[in-house]
DNA sequence: CGTTGAATTGACACCGTTCAACGACAGTGG
DNA sequence: CCACTGTCGTTGAACGGTGTCAATTCAACG
């Protein structure tokens, strides 16, 4: 379970820290066997366009990617999606997305043949079912995101972000254990919480100097965690942890 | 179809102008045996509190609800729900919400027996993928009203608001053809547009100055639709109207 | 060592919040 | 029929958070 990598260098880290552990050894090979391709990007380049028709869905394998959608004059990012993500399962019913895909430092992508997805739906429940918990995993991140803008100043709205986004890291293996290292730059984090860079910096600097989190260039360092959730309004129960295993007991699979 | 209802009185609503049309006679027939009793409701009624067990699933049959996250000084609302929408799909994989549900006006919940819908998830592919359509058209309206609290002024994101629930309200048949009527108040409106009831109040009045859209107790007017879409930057296709139906021809049912 | 993108700072205007009050309307009971 | 009452809607003024513009510093890299 540790190593889970090695035996699916593609999907190992599907619902790692949510509910892999109830993916039977089966499923996880069936899973892994759908990725017939991988593709590799660079920082900013575009994996996907909004509006155009999806010829393969993808999992993101290494790196970083964000979901946005660019204005006249600005951006905003909707999604920060990390190793072990679906990147385009919403696209399933119009097979396109509203919204742009865009790398975010080096990325390794694998490619999920579209016509063998389908025919997954037909044939396979319980991954069927896993995936679609997965959807509901990054919707129940959407809510947060929205009630966060609709509620908290800006520097507020940083310190629950970098709570999500650390606890995320952690689940997949990828944090330190007084922070974590990440690609964004404060003009990313601003598009992510909806305001501008020049006051992100801002927001930026008081965390600092209250003494809650510290970026600088990429490394984000947290001395009390505590602090900083409760800055935040952070609460993980709705990213679907795994120390909430017990409750989705009937998902067990069958084989 | 104009007339499901009498056939379907419970789900006939479900997907209505969505994807409905694509629904077999016999997934229309399952879906609509799913439910085993209604609910009556009256306003501001807590249809359902978060965290709690979720004892069945719910569909809702007549009137509106939303769901919201209540602060210890403010509310949020996260979601308007009508009549066909499915209201706690998302308690799937924890069987609990991470919101609460609370009727607006009077409402009929459609209640369906956990068991048989955990059934028919193995049972009934061509139904599972519906729902988790909906599912999927939930997240994409949740992803708009992100970025539109990104973006937008607060008159601006009324007139975003005020377009979706128009034309939501016109795919299930409840719209006026030069607006429609609806039980939300200005706080409603400010608790979803992540404002105060009172700068509300200056952005509806703005509206109103301005030729956009005329609202009045629970009277919705709008004379250029257009300039209301315009100024709202409102564009339909997040919602998944049947307009686009030529896309998704791979869902047709097998039945 | 110069170039480039990122981070930082100050000044100022504007959008939105807050507090406090008043006005309009519908339902209720005398 | 009218007074009472509560909810919703409306308004003004002061304050604070945020956007904007312009300019400077900093770190990384060839």
């Amino acid at each position: 379970m540790m190593t889970d990598y090695h035996l699916y260098p593609a999907t190992g880290r599907f619902m790692m820290g949510r509910m892999r552990q109830i993916i039977s050894t089966r499923d996880r090979r069936i899973l892994e066997d759908l990725v017939v391709s991988t593709k590799i990007a660079r920082n900013g380049q575009k994996l996907y366009s909004r509006g155009n028709d999806i010829d393969h869905f993808s999992i993101l394998v290494e790196g970083f990617a964000f979901s946005c959608i660019d204005d006249s004059k600005s951006r905003c990012i909707l999604g920060l999606h990390m190793p072990g993500d679906l990147l385009d399962v919403s696209a399933l019913p119009l097979h396109r997305l509203d919204y742009d895909l865009v790398a975010l430092g080096s990325v390794v992508i694998g490619q999920i043949d579209k016509a063998r997805f389908q025919h997954l739906i037909r044939s396979e429940p319980n991954l069927t079912q896993l995936i679609w918990m997965f959807n509901l995993c990054d919707a129940a991140i959407q809510r947060q995101w929205t009630l966060k803008l609709s509620k908290l100043t800006a520097s507020r709205r940083l310190a629950h972000m970098i709570a999500e986004i650390w606890t995320r890291l952690e689940l997949i293996g990828l944090a330190r254990s007084d922070g974590f290292e990440t690609p964004l730059t404060q003009a990313h984090l601003a598009d992510m919480c909806g305001t501008t860079p020049i006051h992100m910096n801002r927001s930026v600097r008081e965390l600092r100097e209250v003494g809650i989190a510290d970026f600088r260039r990429g490394r984000i360092q947290v001395e009390d965690r505590a602090a900083l959730h409760e800055y935040g309004g952070f609460e993980s129960s709705y990213l679907f942890l795994d120390k909430d295993s017990e409750t989705h007991k009937e998902l067990e699979p069958i084989g």
